[in-house]
DNA sequence: ACCTGAACACCGTTCAAGT
DNA sequence: ACCTGAACACCGTTCAAGT
């Protein structure tokens, strides 16, 4: 019989590098990101706290692997569809990744913030690898390719963090907080912003990114087909 | 004669929330968030940490403050120039800012996860407020103006997040560092990546984010054209 | 009423001591 | 050679003691 739920673990039982991780993003999951400290996973796993530098070098390296393991769920289809939707599909799963670990995405964010690119662990490149396929074997220059990405992924991150932002934990309360909210606000100071607050509260945050990938890769496509001078 | 260099104090003069904050930020540009402590602050300044406390009732609401004190280095105009310019200087002026500070960025992308709007510093509320007031004025029903913000701003962070991930700090080994992180990546598994390194290199974030923006701009407004019925 | 600083309950990480 | 855990140098924050 098992101690406890889900992952968790006692002495016994060789750990891996993915029981590790996995059990610190379901810390990070269900206490938010300052509750991963090297003691209190290593309290969950049931072991030394020190033995967690067998499977990660620090902290910092452990956090990447956190993000790198969240990757993981992300699953590119590489379909004989055209480029755009293949973007689009992988828009829509990333952003459920996030959504599914909202404590975790400052990490995939801006955890590696100056890292230079070669150095990163290969599971945060390989989204990017995957991209870049895609493109390429559409017949798009490398450098486009290169360049679409980067407004792509942009514009994708952008949006997940708006949705987070406006997301409010629990769904019950949601119009009262935020309502609550707005009402401390000096109508004198922000009057748009408070007229808004019943637009604010039907957010769809599905749709409003499949709207944006559209125009995106719209005005992509056009930029490219025009620009052949410079 | 003052004693220490730029925000330096020591214990002469009392201190205002604005000297606290400034010197946080200072704390953050040179040395990174992390070495954001209380105690280490207080040392900076001069006093007992215990004495910060006055002016943030703890740690988060001082990186909250952080944040705010960085926005308030982007000025709005509010020309008589049509709603896309505005936006356009708008960005720019907020990729400056974020350059400026590159440490401090992640307070201000994902230091209000899931804080409801309301009880969010009003620093942080007034450039939301204002492209609402922009955008209202230029004739946009105010849930069209919201759909607007939400893009514009999501492509903003995503982009000025982008441009920071490929940023490294020391310019002159720039294409060392890159060339030899990119050389670590197994080719089999990264060919494109390794064969845009040259592209990777000579990244210009300023006109990337126009062009974004251009983009943007344009199918927004084809879409609200388009779409009366909905 | 205000300010100070000792004390508490945590951290990440090093490294000597055990096996 | 591997594992353990004591020890070090930090944290944020509380709260009693001073003024």
């Amino acid at each position: 019989m098992e101690p406890a739920g889900a992952t968790g673990q006692d002495g016994a039982g060789r750990l891996t590098r993915q029981t590790v991780l996995a059990a610190a993003l379901e810390l990070v999951d269900e206490h938010g990101l300052e509750a991963l400290s090297m003691r209190r996973l290593g309290q969950v796993l049931g072991r030394d706290p020190m033995s967690i530098y067998r499977y990660a070098a620090n902290r910092n390296e452990l956090l990447a692997g956190v993000a790198e393991l969240m990757l993981d769920e992300l699953e590119v289809f590489p379909d004989d569809t055209n480029w755009q939707e293949q973007l689009r599909r992988i828009a829509h799963e990333l952003r459920r990744v996030c959504l599914r670990h909202p404590n975790a995405v400052p990490l995939l964010v801006t955890g590696p913030l100056s890292t230079p690119l070669g150095l990163r662990p290969a599971g945060t490149l390989r989204p990017l690898e995957q991209i870049l396929g895609i493109l390429i074997g559409a017949g798009f220059a490398p450098a486009d390719a290169l360049h679409i990405y980067r407004a792509f992924y942009g514009f994708l991150y952008g949006h997940v963090l708006n949705e987070l932002q406006e997301l409010i934990a629990d769904p019950e309360e949601n119009e009262a907080l935020l309502r609550l909210g707005l009402q401390r606000l000096p109508l004198r100071d922000f009057p748009h912003l408070r007229r808004l607050a019943p637009e604010l509260l039907d957010y769809d945050g599905e749709q409003e990114l499949d709207e944006g990938i559209t125009i995106l890769l719209a005005g992509l496509g056009e930029q490219l087909n025009a620009g052949r001078s410079s």
